[in-house]
RNA sequence: CGCGGGGUGGAGCAGUGGUAGCUCGUCGGGCUCAUAACCCGAAGGUCGGCGGUUCGAAUCCGUCCCCCGCAACCA
């Protein structure tokens, strides 16, 4: 047997504040699905996920409490931190900026950079809040002023940085997507990134003056270095740059970057280059998710219409909240949700389908078989039919998982869920027992219970709890743990009437998504 | 003309040249194992506007209108 693949994925890191809002989660949510969905097959995983420090509003809003920034932010990592576990999110490292490991990844990524002559003196000039003491764009000012501190004025200032030169890579870059443009997914937003490179590279800053928080630029202590070269790096040192070289050569390349897709710029153009100038190989690609919207506006904290992560688990729990996100927006370009259609989504796939079709089937082999499921018998048509249906599904999801096309993933889960409660129909076991035909009715259980086994593994990914109380309800053993890995390969566990679908016992049938009621007319005031 | 995405039955989406498809919702029927669930059927759109290409366009071209995102630190 081959040695597993290794799959190495990183969420970006997160802003900081005090605890992540669901379009936060939105994200790692996705990268835990695609994660968990490759240990399925058998991979090798690596996921990280972290926490970006350094930004100059930590320091600011700990200025203002008269705290250490450090502090600030140890309690803020903490909560996000526990709130992806809660997620089920299931990280290998949830790194921080912060971290020494880090520190030193990031210098010797700037020492790579000097010795590469891509790192020079220059000055960075633009409009300057000493509100919120940090630079603005011309976009970013209302009325030329700053929209946050409007009684201030705003300062031209010019201050010495150090810069990279990454108009150095301009050719490098063309090649680089002429070459393999799928470093950049999905199409639609490699467009973006493709004008931005035909208007031209423009060397940026990585350094900042005037602060101590963030990390001492090299032989220039009154400089440290700017948040994106810092950041970005974070993915090398999540592999074990530089410190660790058995762990790096075994993780890197990154697989895939999972980002929101604000940040594109950064990760298609600044980082490739980057990692040129230091001389270390390219991840194999970015991919851009969508935001998703409520009500049709944009999620933000600032407007103050975002969702808390536990409000969601409070209506929907950790599985339906992680199901309904990423079946309701699609990940490649967003989308929008309302709570109506949240519980409308949850109640006809979650409950009405899905559980319900698994707790007909193991009530009624309670019923009808006290609990003794047979093997698969002999294949009728209909039978026939129901196995080239969890075929067909299968194909579609695995083809859809490969491209992050999670919403399209949990479609087909869905057209196989349809299709195993229309056989139910068709067979109706209800009629068939009281006909006195035992074995047919053993059989078409175990055709029922086959495609719930199916529909257990093809939602482990997504609703990693709930999958496991499916199998455990149908008398199987979990053949992988908790977080998905250690299981024989997802074609093994996907052939119809394998190794798991012999005779067995059926356990106590309990509705795995109970029903919830719509919310009350205007929860308001 | 800053860049990019999008306008398809009540809602959300698929569909890039040849009788417009899916999910939800609605209406009617069936079943009774099950979470007032499940299954079947029906109504409902001519595909943002206008013009053009073509035997034929939602699908190609032109133009106009509208919505959304980004624009070098707030997913």
């Amino acid at each position: 047997m081959a040695a597993p693949r290794s799959f190495y994925l990183t969420t970006a890191i997160f802003y900081p504040s005090p605890a992540p809002p669901l379009h936060s989660l939105y994200e790692a949510i996705g990268a835990d699905a695609l994660a968990r969905y490759h240990r399925l097959l058998g991979d090798d995983v690596r996921l990280l996920t972290g926490m970006d420090e350094h930004s100059a509003q930590v320091e600011r809003l700990a200025r203002e409490r008269n705290e250490e920034p450090k502090p600030l932010i140890d309690g803020w990592a903490a909560t996000w931190q526990a709130t992806f576990e809660r997620f089920g999110i299931s990280f290998d490292r949830f790194i921080r900026t912060t971290d020494d490991d880090h520190v030193r990844a990031s210098l010797e990524m700037v020492r790579r950079a000097m010795a590469s002559g891509d790192i020079y003196k220059g000055t960075y000039s633009g409009w300057y809040c000493i509100g919120d003491n940090e630079f603005k764009t011309d976009a970013q000012l209302v009325d030329g002023r700053c929209p946050d501190h409007p009684s201030l004025e705003i300062q031209w200032l010019e201050e010495e940085n150090w810069f990279f030169r990454l108009s150095a890579y301009q050719e490098r870059l063309e090649a680089l997507y002429r070459d393999t443009p799928s470093f950049c997914e999905p199409e639609h937003y490699r467009n973006e990134v493709l004008a931005w490179l035909r208007e031209g590279l423009r060397d940026f800053s990585i350094s900042r003056a005037g602060t101590t928080w963030g990390i001492p630029f090299p032989d220039d202590p009154e400089h440290r270095i700017y948040v994106w070269f810092d950041a970005l790096t974070n993915y090398l040192t999540g592999a074990g740059f530089p410190d660790d070289q058995a762990a790096f050569d075994r993780w890197w390349p990154a697989d895939v970057h999972v980002i929101g897709m604000n940040i594109t710029r950064f990760h298609c153009l600044y980082w490739p280059a980057m990692l040129m100038s230091a001389g270390i190989e390219l991840p194999r690609q970015v991919f851009a998710h969508g935001f998703m919207t409520l009500r049709g506006e944009k999620m933000s904290k600032t407007r103050g219409n975002v969702i808390d992560p536990d409000d969601a688990i409070g209506s929907f729990g950790v599985d339906g909240t992680r199901y309904l996100v990423l079946r309701e927006i699609p990940f490649d370009r967003g989308g929008d949700m309302t709570e109506d259609g949240l519980v409308r989504r949850y109640n006809s796939e979650l409950a009405h389908d899905l559980g319900n079709l698994v707790n007909r089937t193991v009530s009624m082999s309670a019923r009808y078989l006290g609990g003794e499921l047979p093997a698969l018998g002999e294949a009728t048509p209909a039978d026939l039919a129901l196995r080239e249906a969890a075929a067909a599904a299968t194909a579609r999801y695995r083809a859809a998982m490969d491209r992050l096309a999670f919403e399209e993933a949990l479609g087909a889960v869905m057209d196989l869920t349809r299709a195993a409660n229309g056989y139910a129909e068709s067979q109706a076991p209800w009629t068939l027992n009281k006909a006195g035909e035992t074995a047919r009715v053993g059989h078409v259980l175990a055709s029922m219970a086959e495609a719930c086994r199916h529909l257990a593994h093809l939602m482990a990914p997504f609703t990693p709890t709930a999958a496991g109380e499916i199998l455990r309800q149908l008398g199987i053993a979990a053949p992988y743990d908790h977080r998905g890995a250690g299981g024989p390969g997802l074609d093994t566990l996907l052939a119809w009437g394998g190794d798991e679908a012999g005779a067995r016992r059926s356990g106590t049938a309990t509705p795995i998504f109970p029903r919830v009621e719509l919310p009350d007319e205007v929860a308001a005031s």
